[in-house]
DNA sequence: TGATCTCCGTGACAAAAGTCATCGCCACCC
DNA sequence: GGGTGGCGATGACTTTTGTCACGGAGATCA
């Protein structure tokens, strides 16, 4: 249990949510928040579930996402460590907009409604905070929708690897290469398509010499070219 | 000019951000907005911008909008009078997301943002009513998205169809008559596709039976069965 | 060593979306 | 009245997306 056991303090103070609150208030806090642990998959609320509390992800992956009455899903973001999750229908008092299922083994801190808000009303900033939070995720939101509405599978593919080779792409001789982080099936998810698309253009892409295929892993050997398929019909 | 004229604090007091101010609270902001005028079409702010403050309509409608580099345009949400305007950038200090452009003739205030995070540190239930707005917004920008992914242009536009009769159908004896807002290359802009789309699906729809296009004017004369277009592969 | 499961790749289609060009209507303006 | 410009409809076509079915690789387990 070790791997999911956390310090609730350590975790609090390190959420964006709650910087700069002093010991007294993060401890208030502390003693409020309850621990929970999920499995891999295992959903943490559906969409239109009424809410009543706040999490912060203390360890693990979350994986906030929407259904379709046809079976495929959307992915809206992945949030790891330090990430607070329904910020927005612990104010508006409305159900949950989307699902939310843990990637991995998670632990979440729960709040309540009633304490967080009360911390809100006690110490604006901590307002003005969650209003910074919630911001950046509606310019995710905002750049998920110009994505599909503007561009092509190939692009968000494109574009989706790209992402991965800047954050966690290892140089080698020929090319930076990236480990895939999820099957075809979710990554397709995460652009807005189905799984065999995700392996054409894959293949497409090894085909017209961009990148070399092993597994799981990717190595991009042409970055400018598959950054020319990203601009190009953007 | 009297159709743009507006008496200030009127309009501010029935903003929602702003309800529930005492007068003295509501006079401190009225001496703070600046109004300005706009024609229909004009600029108010463009992607990438930087933010210096927020808006409220005062009178009109504002378009707010993402650009593609191909010159498709997607629109995330059309704002009355009474609603708030890149309360966003405001927050988190970053760059207005997408433009905003006036559809009509429409007055804005504009608040400083300096002087708005005052009043919100101020007054912490301004805070939270902000989080509220900004929080519909993000269900509007998920609704949005969930189309994208998940229906066709027919869908979208059937969807689009029931909303405008809902909000200001007409009965008639041949059915709900609905008068198209807008050109189609707009009702496009609004639901992420072209406007020769729009046109053929109407077309179709009409061909169906489901409807009569009169002009510019739509007739529904078959709500269930636009309800079911909306359904099926839903 | 099978039996089963999951996942990837792919061919063959079908459906949807988008592009381009053209025509006609109507309003507006010299 | 004739020219112009915007807008809608539509045909012909291409591209993209999605569906279905199948085969095979690799892991797991009895």
């Amino acid at each position: 249990m070790q791997d999911t056991a956390v310090n609730t303090a350590q975790v609090l103070a390190q959420a964006p949510i709650f910087s700069g609150l002093s010991e007294d208030e993060l401890r208030f806090m502390v003693q409020r928040a309850v621990s929970r642990h999920f499995s891999p998959g295992e959903i943490v609320f559906g969409e239109g579930d009424p809410c009543s509390g706040l999490y912060v992800v203390a360890a693990g992956h979350l994986r906030i996402y929407k259904s379709s009455a046809a079976g495929r899903e959307q992915v809206l973001s992945i949030d790891g460590p330090g990430s607070s999750i329904a910020e927005v229908p612990v104010f508006d008092g409305g159900n949950y907009p989307a699902s939310a299922a843990a990637v991995d083994r998670a632990t979440l801190l729960f709040i309540s409604k009633q304490d967080f808000q009360a911390l809100c009303l006690a110490h604006p900033q901590v307002a003005l905070k969650v209003l910074r939070v919630v911001g950046a995720r509606l310019r995710q939101l905002v750049g998920i929708i110009e994505e599909l509405s503007f561009t092509t599978v190939r692009h968000r593919l494109a574009s989706l690897l790209l992402r991965l080779a800047q954050k966690e792409g290892q140089r080698t001789t020929e090319g930076v290469e990236v480990k895939l982080p999820a099957n075809n099936q979710e990554l397709a998810s995460q652009i807005g398509t189905v799984r065999e698309l995700v392996s054409r253009n894959l293949s497409r892409f090894q085909a017209e010499g961009l990148l070399r295929i092993d597994g799981r892993s990717v190595i991009i050997r042409d970055l400018e070219g598959l950054e020319a398929a990203v601009e190009s019909s953007a």
